[in-house]
DNA sequence: CGCGCCTTTTACGTTTACGTCAATCCTATA
DNA sequence: TATAGGATTGACGTAAACGTAAAAGGCGCG
């Protein structure tokens, strides 16, 4: 099931970079449009998110990859483990409604979204007790550097 | 250099409980009363963030363990690691003015608040994100369950 | 005397998402 | 043909903060 001979996918990355319609690209040039390293994208397809072609050894991602890959750095990107996104997407069925893969999606992301909201809060506590710190050692500071040329209560 | 024979405290555990002035305790009433584990406490000992004393193997704390725990868990609250928490703490000279703790603190506690800063932008970042995907899975699961009726515009 | 409870040390396991070699292979190019 | 540039698989390393046995010692109580 040989769809492009190496020669011919290279020679096409060569010729005309800018010809927008290439089916396929190698693992560097994916990489680089989605800002990723190749340690990453080889991990993702260990991991079952990617499931580039194969020429002989090499990767060869299609515009089905790519859309993938933007859906994991999305779920990526708003908290989602590799394993939830992997989750939803093993769902998918083009010959289907999908209903079941938004309803877990749905569900998914309300449990993340009130994470984040508990994220959120814990970290503004964390920033109102590290200012207050702040504001301590900083008039200790102040005494410290301060006092001892004029020490009034002494 | 033996403070109190076990036996002693011990007995000090079973007799009077509620007599608040103990100066020795030992571990596990040391975990249930700052909420941590026993396994926390020797961990922290093990990277030198605590030293209680000892009586034969038993360990014993004191106050200013007491004190130190509390400085960790205020610490871990804001988001340093341990390691930046000794490296502070390793920096406190009782019979000084301590000025160069109190200046690391400051210049940790600085960088650790942009860090939650950022930290928290990121997050409210995710949020809006999130929000959005939600709002288009919803509005396709309602094209999904509604449209296979009354689609009018086939 | 045996039981249960507390404590000890040692040391490997867990989690997540990759980083970092290492050794090897293939190919286009000068 | 030598070399540089990509690509491959495999496998150990990293960070943080503990969790979780495992095997053993000590103590008071009934």
């Amino acid at each position: 099931m040989k769809l492009v001979s190496p020669g011919e996918a290279a020679a096409n990355t060569n010729d005309i970079p800018a010809e927008a319609d290439e089916e396929f690209v190698r693992i560097g040039e994916m990489a680089k449009k989605y800002g990723v390293t190749l340690r990453t994208l080889r991990f993702y397809e260990d991991k079952g998110l990617l499931n580039p072609h194969r020429d002989g050894s090499t990767r060869l991602y299609t515009r089905r990859d790519k859309a993938r890959l933007k859906l994991i750095l999305l779920g990526r990107k708003v908290g989602f483990s590799l394993r939830d996104v992997k989750q939803m997407m093993d769902l998918y069925d083009p010959s289907g409604t999908n209903t079941k893969q938004l309803r877990l999606a749905l569900d998914k992301s309300e449990k993340q979204l009130s994470r984040l909201q508990k994220q959120r809060a814990l970290i503004d506590d964390a920033i109102g007790e590290l200012s207050n710190s702040m504001s301590v050692v900083r008039q200790m500071l102040i005494e410290r550097t301060a006092a001892p040329q004029a020490s009034a209560a002494g």
